[in-house]
DNA sequence: CCTCATTTCCGTAGGCCATACGGAAACAAT
DNA sequence: ATTGTTTCCGTATGGCCTACGGAAATGAGG
């Protein structure tokens, strides 16, 4: 279906949970089973593995041997899960402030690019309405510091770090899209565009798409290495150029 | 879930069905009660009203006034659906050659954009194995034509060309995300987060968040219009940086 | 009109999903 | 041993996709 995260549950919880300010010692009553920490440990590891449509409470409790309903204890619900899962895996990126801004921010791409690698799911998480956690809290003020030092008008820095973050994401989700799908449907890349050879043969009209044909033949889609090389060097290419017009809109 | 196209099923008939190419005439037996088209035009419908994970084959065929299973007459499966789906509503964009290139690349963006705009489940559906059929080809022969034109080198053009591919369907679709939550949760952008009052009142720390705090006071975050005009500008704001970069590594 | 091959229509059934509800079970304090 | 509190979890509801196979409709040939 989608991005099917929103919270819909009180954001006062949902919140407390991201920080992990647990409401108040409990002496009394029955032990936990399971912590939330298990919980979020166990859907990541699920949804690494086969891809977050697999990620089914039900399949979440088995992982820890628990009923399915006792998850509902120490979560709120299934969106609310998410929003954990992908606060905890934004922290996985350690941000060391150094060198100069435009190196600064490259940084922040290649280790949000490393979380999508590692975590494909991310693909399917929202980030408009992003769980207001220590993981993307982290990242926005790392950034923000990078394109403040840079000397840009605080208002132009606001500006320039939505298009960063959009690039970023997008960027990194289509870039492991790939990866999840090969992951979901256990067909590679290139097998997919193997099979789809008929097109080329049978449909591809040479008048109709004379640029691509002219491109083909100057041998412009020769490649060396293999289609994840390809979509690597674009997203280098592509934060290069828009952080050179950024830079350049200063002068 | 997830970005749920595939087409697990056999390529050649999705391809076939993509141009609209049926198998050949059947003068004999029962007549069909609907057609690709109508299936696909109802689907869209859905789609857009409710959003990507109300369409199902269920309320399609409902739609239709016809049994769930009579669509699978016409159509392998869901997935395959959606790559009909998704090619036909990129058809939309209708793609005039005019001015210069940076101004062509400029319409295809808009272009584009305004298809998320009308159909926000665009966001769910991915794009990394996409569906080889008109709407998506023309597209890319447009922007290659344009790109060809600049004076980029061809393996250039190549790579240049994927990187506004991703930005422009990235930026887009983090766009059209809130209008899709909106639909979906029946809670606006501007409710979701006056419902975090609670997270900038107990949990920012200032101390941990000087930047962000700087940029706050400095009122870099007050603005005129609405959630969604920013974003807009966000759009253009990065469309241009990039191609100044791309035009800037020209010479 | 009847037969028959061909095509489409679609009911049923199996196996998934999230989660509301409410009772059973475990534990600390009295 | 009782009581209050908390956690655990079985059941049930209403959704989803689609494999299977039989019923219904249609045109052609007799």
């Amino acid at each position: 279906m989608a991005a099917e995260r929103s919270g819909g549950g009180d954001p006062a919880r949902t919140i407390a949970l991201l920080w992990r300010r647990p409401p108040e010692p409990k002496p009394v009553g029955r032990k936990a089973k399971v912590s939330v920490d298990q919980i979020v440990t166990a859907a990541i590891a699920v949804a690494d593995r086969e891809g977050l449509g697999a990620m089914s409470m039900a399949r979440v409790a088995q992982e820890l041997t628990v009923g399915t309903m006792s998850l509902y204890t120490h979560v709120p619900g299934k969106a609310e899960l998410i929003d954990l899962m992908a606060d905890t895996v934004l922290q996985e990126r350690d941000l060391t402030p150094e060198g100069t801004w435009r190196e600064r921010v490259k940084h922040y791409a290649d280790r949000t690019r490393a979380v999508y690698q590692a975590h494909p799911w991310m693909r399917d998480v929202s980030m408009v309405r992003p769980p207001l956690g220590p993981g993307l809290m982290d990242g926005q003020e790392f950034v923000l510091a990078a394109l403040a030092d840079s000397g840009l008008e605080p208002r132009h820095v606001t500006v320039a770090h939505v298009a960063i973050e959009g690039f970023v994401h997008g960027a990194a989700a289509s870039e492991v899209d790939d990866q999840q799908l090969e992951r979901t449907t256990g067909e590679s890349g290139d097998s997919w565009w193997g099979a789809r050879q008929v097109f080329w043969d049978d449909y591809f009209d040479v008048e109709r798409y004379p640029t691509m044909t002219n491109l083909w033949n100057a041998g412009a889609y020769d490649t060396d290495g293999t289609l994840a090389d390809t979509m690597r060097s674009s997203f280098d290419y592509g934060l290069e150029k828009l952080l050179d017009g950024i830079e350049g809109g200063m002068r």
